[in-house]
DNA sequence: TCATATAGTGAGTAATCACTTACTAATATA
DNA sequence: TATATTAGTAAGTGATTACTCACTATATGA
């Protein structure tokens, strides 16, 4: 691993465990064993440093987005929108941490999965027949929001009997 | 208003909007027009701020709360922890959004509204014949959640048209 | 009236913050 | 081999941090 990788690796772990502000580059570079000065010569700047984690973090979700975007069948995109949440690997939770907690941050008009899922849901309800598609894509956005930051912020939990929950109330099992 | 009011009112302001550890004693000092010293007077620390903070908040909720819990009638348990969310005034948005926001901190079990209500709404479920009691009252309040967090982190946003179809969903309307 | 407590301030404190600089070591390329 | 770029560091920088201290003004109560 090279002390750039020891970075972004040790500095995602911080920011997601103890939150940005929280974070001094100072710990950073005891925490990865390297000298401050590296963090601004690879990342120019502390908020340098966490764009890129989290670009690093979006180019892992986009794959499996992706698939979803790909599905034909209007009840595979909102089964596959549900399911997501259980193809999310341990390893990349602290990622999803981060990536839900910057839009926590005021400014942000849309939050955690509502601007990587909303217009394929609204897509996926329209085919289906129903009525308020927004209306819909946004509950079920908003719940499975809900359920993303309780399996972020709980240790050992398993979000699989809430996923089967929600799929069998939109008859998808 | 007190110079201790004028600190409370601000700091909330200030730590809702820029984060608890973004916000400085000194911009807290200042935006109260106050010196910094009296912060200290009063509230001891930063943190000991933010305790009477949450502190003040909880007293706020809490008869909204107590009114839920002594509704006999199931279906008007569950109608009332969903309507809850019209309830909360504009001007208490602040306080929800520092609530949420601490709860987001790693340590914490529970989170947003699920210390508040998941006892009542349990029972609720178990009164009305759900079978599992548990599993449904976690997928309400994590998609209550989800829509609590949609409405503090949006500007203008109306939370109406959710809470409405959340009810037609449990058939509450 | 006098003592005591509380409200309030302004000028500090040491520590920590993100970041810079001047430098060396290693590596790639022509 | 010579040159240039990159990786890496140690020791700083000024600014800001939460918090303290010595002090004054005001109010309260016996």
């Amino acid at each position: 691993m090279t002390k750039k990788e020891l970075i972004l690796n040790k500095s995602l772990e911080l920011f997601s465990s103890k939150g940005f502000e929280s974070t001094s580059t100072r710990s950073i570079a005891d925490a990865a064993e390297v000298s401050e000065g590296l963090i601004f010569k690879h990342f120019k700047s502390k908020n340098g440093l966490l764009s890129a984690l989290l670009k690093i973090g979006a180019s892992k979700s986009t794959p499996e987005i992706q698939k979803i975007k790909n599905h034909k069948e209007p009840r595979e995109v909102i089964s596959s929108c549900i399911k997501l949440l259980l193809s999310i690997k341990k390893e990349d939770y602290p990622y999803w941490r981060l990536y839900f907690a910057s839009g926590f941050e005021e400014k942000s008009q849309t939050i955690g999965l509502e601007p990587l899922l909303k217009k394929v849901v609204i897509e996926a309800f329209k085919k289906l027949g129903f009525v308020k598609t927004e209306l819909e894509a946004e509950l079920l956005l908003n719940s499975l929001n809900g359920l993303m930051i309780k399996m972020l912020t709980t240790k050992n939990y398993n979000p699989e009997p809430q996923v089967l929950l929600i799929l069998k109330k939109y008859r998808l099992s």
